[in-house]
DNA sequence: GCCAAAGTTCAGAAATTTCTGAAGTCTCCG
DNA sequence: CGGAGACTTCAGAAATTTCTGAACTTTGGC
């Protein structure tokens, strides 16, 4: 359990975020996130701690907040102090609406644009479906973990 | 519905694709398959079509191959043939499943690396605890679409 | 108000990804 | 077998993404 470890570890989970959509330096930011042993950050601490210049891990400070990821705490003293919210995995996969739904929407624009009857308008029928189904699904899905997790 | 709406259809789909994850070249590929009038297609037809080198497309349909969005048949003639898998969205969705179980391992192993009782070792159990849940829950509900679509 | 610390922005450098073209391999037909 | 067409592979070119450093802006204390 030795500080090289720890941070191994974050590294790792940093890999894992990136291909999972995130970009590099917002992955690593996450991860600085997750394991820094204190409940708030700033963002000088993290580019410390990642070797990094301040400047990029402003950009992924923004990326995160806009993703609704981490937050901004009332200012207690001088610089600006940031923590990973409660529900980051929830809002995380809650992105995955978003795309949904522009699978939804482009299955159907190309449903419009192709002739009825032919095998591409039958094949974007099917992808209609699915996605029609999964997005029916997916708040359900959320719901229920916020019932498990009241409890 | 004029030709030139329909593969602008598909370019559009082929980006959507793109920022879910695939490769570009794999994503406009999985668009011709999507578009094209006929059962099957060649590896050449796909070339000409995007206007790409057999290189380029020769890895791509590598790519989905490997992913299992597309198969290749029971070559007739001369060259192969392919064509997208029924299955393919659900195939696709799927694959989500391989990154949580990444994400739940990176969990696990932070919090093996954490002092127990510190904020880094909490958040990270927050992390399993939904990453665990949501494993849980996807194969259900690819169960619920196969059941859906049985109708 | 003025200073200093903190944060933001952005142009260009660096790194990475992606594509091509050409050489090599495989397969099937004659 | 030999040849031709189809496919694969890979080194290097092209395009794109990502990062840095420095100039600029904002904020809060004095």
């Amino acid at each position: 359990m030795s500080e090289q470890e720890r941070w191994q570890a974050a590294e790792r989970l940093a890999l894992v975020l990136t291909e999972g959509g995130l970009q590099r330096m917002a992955a690593r930011t996450l991860a600085v996130f997750l394991f820094t042993n204190t409940e708030t950050i700033t963002m000088g601490e993290i580019a410390e701690h990642l070797g990094a210049s301040v400047g990029s891990v402003s950009g992924a400070i923004k990326a995160l907040l806009t993703v609704g990821l981490i937050e901004r705490l009332p200012t207690p003293g001088r610089r600006e102090h940031y923590r990973l919210r409660d529900d980051a995995w929830a809002i995380l996969f809650t992105g995955q609406n978003t795309v949904v739904q522009a699978m939804l929407q482009a299955a159907e624009t190309g449903i419009a644009a192709t002739t009825p009857g032919g095998p591409a308008h039958r094949r974007l029928g099917d992808m209609r479906d699915f996605y029609t189904f999964l997005l029916g699904e997916l708040p359900a899905l959320l719901q229920r973990w916020h019932q498990q997790r009241a409890t």
